[in-house]
DNA sequence: GCATAGTACATGCAAATGCATGTAAATGAG
DNA sequence: CTCATTTACATGCATTTGCATGTACTATGC
């Protein structure tokens, strides 16, 4: 089965898909940085946590949830645990797992962490679109998935 | 100046923005790589040089159009031109300067790349929308940058 | 002119990443 | 049960990246 050739339209709109979110990427990246906050990947890791309440999670369940390769998981969590953001708890039926529960410190960065994330997304997107536009945004964009 | 929160639209469609980029670029990469050739970055050079012509362009130029850092263009065409499909000319006028233009070699590559690269895109993006909804996609992109 | 500041590009070093592989436990076939 | 396979997670090593700084040249102020 060939596979065809892209149309003008798509290939602009793939850069556009590129830029944008590389700029937007940025901006955030940027802020928390210069709020000294850690990256992106870890307030990802404590929402996640946060969700799963005292249960936690598995670090291939987190694999899922982020856009992290195994290995990437691994060495994240390995410097969250070392922060003291999460720790990890034995994983009952299990010997190979662990869970990971978010700490006490862990909420308290996340909290943190959103009063600049927020404001900074808000920036990227909110700011640039109408309510009608970032809804159909989003919709279209749900298609690539 | 206070810097407003994101509405929950807000928010998913940077979720959504985030992912599907990834998985896009992802997708991209992975059928560059299974087909031996260099990284996105490259054909982005190759491209940018192939437009210029035989006047080339000044690193700092290639800066500007491409999402990397300063560094990073000045390691990238180092590898490029390792490779042969740039060569760096003299820049008359200035002698900080360089003009990076694009071999035989050069072009050969990123025609060869786009064999692949093209249908990779209309398989992320193309196949996934109608036209009317890729225009609507681009035009809505476009905004954030 | 000279001194100072700014621009163009490169690079040393530390940290992050990708890839392949390792270890240990679980699962499944016979 | 036994042995092969798969799953969960970690890690050594090479490559890439980020950051700060270096070098060389240009532009600007006086």
């Amino acid at each position: 089965m060939p596979m065809s050739i892209p149309t003008k339209s798509t290939v602009q709109a793939w850069a556009r898909l590129v830029r944008a979110q590389h700029s937007a990427h940025f901006l955030v990246e940027k802020a928390l940085k210069q709020n000294g906050f850690p990256p992106l990947t870890w307030y990802d890791v404590l929402l996640e946590l946060e969700r799963a309440g005292q249960a936690g999670l598995r670090p291939f369940e987190l694999e899922r949830e982020l856009l992290l390769p195994q290995y990437g998981v691994s060495r994240l969590i390995e410097k969250i645990e070392k922060q003291g953001y999460l720790r990890r708890n034995k994983c009952l039926g299990d010997k190979r797992g662990q869970r990971l529960v978010i700490t006490k410190a862990g909420e308290k960065l996340r909290q943190d962490m959103w009063q600049v994330y927020g404001p900074a997304i808000e920036q990227a997107i909110g700011q640039r679109l109408t309510s009608a536009q970032t809804k159909q945004l989003s919709e279209l964009l749900a298609k690539l998935t």
